[in-house]
DNA sequence: CACAATTCAGTTGCGCACAACTAAATGGCG
DNA sequence: CGCCATTTAGTTGTGCGCAACTGAATTGTG
């Protein structure tokens, strides 16, 4: 849990630096692909994440959309509203919880799918790295979400 | 350059969700960490990385801060405003150039440098994994970005 | 030198991410 | 039953990220 406590700040300052830098710009680089694999969807790069869930769940509750994504109402509201002013998806109140929203592709939206479907593909041979390194890779980003989710972080210095 | 073939287009599916989904998780979890432990210091996670390359080399032309942090002037402009307004640093245009901008910190903004201290070591001790592991960690992202980067992904499937 | 192309910072507009809050429905407890 | 705490979406405000554009300064070329 703790780091070698004899490595000077100034040394950590510089490997710290390193895997934010490394971090941001990977999750920028991976987001800059999608977001040409997806134009012609009229997608962007999150909502193509809501569609994913739904394509698999076939329906959803925001709640679990939200779980599954780690993403809040404050995000998900004014996405899924521009999702369903593009007719993918509908969204209606629960009749058994009249709090939750369910939310379901329609027609048009499961259609997308087959369009999508060199998505995954194309980003992957982009991504120029052997499968089993992409494996390790995700591996290590789990892991330490995990752990950055756990940790349980005082805000005063 | 091509990943298997020989595998379906629903296994894919299935670990370009995974990848995209971590990448993600990790990013977001890695940001609000920051977040926490950036609070008194009063700088979001991306002032943060400005910051950390100004106190790495004094001072930059606005162009040099966005190559760094693959950041355009559209998101540096404003940003370099609110640490301008918060007496951070400061912008002249340069006089050899009209056109650049130079952007230095001031007195101010070197002083945080010590306030800034432990953010490195408290956060990688919240990533929870060996130095080592990081090291993999930046190693594949680092090749993902440059890979991604390189790959002339074509708009139309 | 004149003029076109390029470079650089800034602005606008849109969408995402998150904190803080509101409003409505539900569930639990006295 | 009546009331209060909790759950669930939604709204508002701020900041980031990017595309597309503007305007000014510089560079290159005839």
């Amino acid at each position: 849990m703790s780091t070698d406590p004899g490595m000077a700040d100034e040394d950590l300052l510089r490997l710290d630096q390193q895997i934010c830098f490394s971090l941001n710009a990977a999750s920028r680089a991976f987001g800059g692909v999608y977001r040409v694999l997806l134009r012609d969807l009229g997608l962007t790069y999150p909502q193509y994440l809501v569609m994913l869930v739904l394509w698999e769940d076939g329906e959803l509750p925001v709640k679990r959309i939200g779980e599954r994504l780690r993403l809040d109402s404050g995000t998900l509201s004014p996405l899924l509203k521009r999702l369903e002013a593009a007719g993918l998806v509908r969204r209606e109140r629960s009749p058994e919880d009249e709090r939750s929203v369910t939310v379901r592709p329609t027609a048009e939206g499961i259609a997308l799918r087959e369009r999508a479907g060199q998505v995954p593909r194309r980003l992957l041979a982009a991504a120029g790295l052997p499968l089993e390194d992409l494996a390790t890779l995700r591996g290590l980003l789990d892991r330490v979400t995990v752990a950055l989710d756990a940790a349980e972080v005082e805000p005063a210095p």
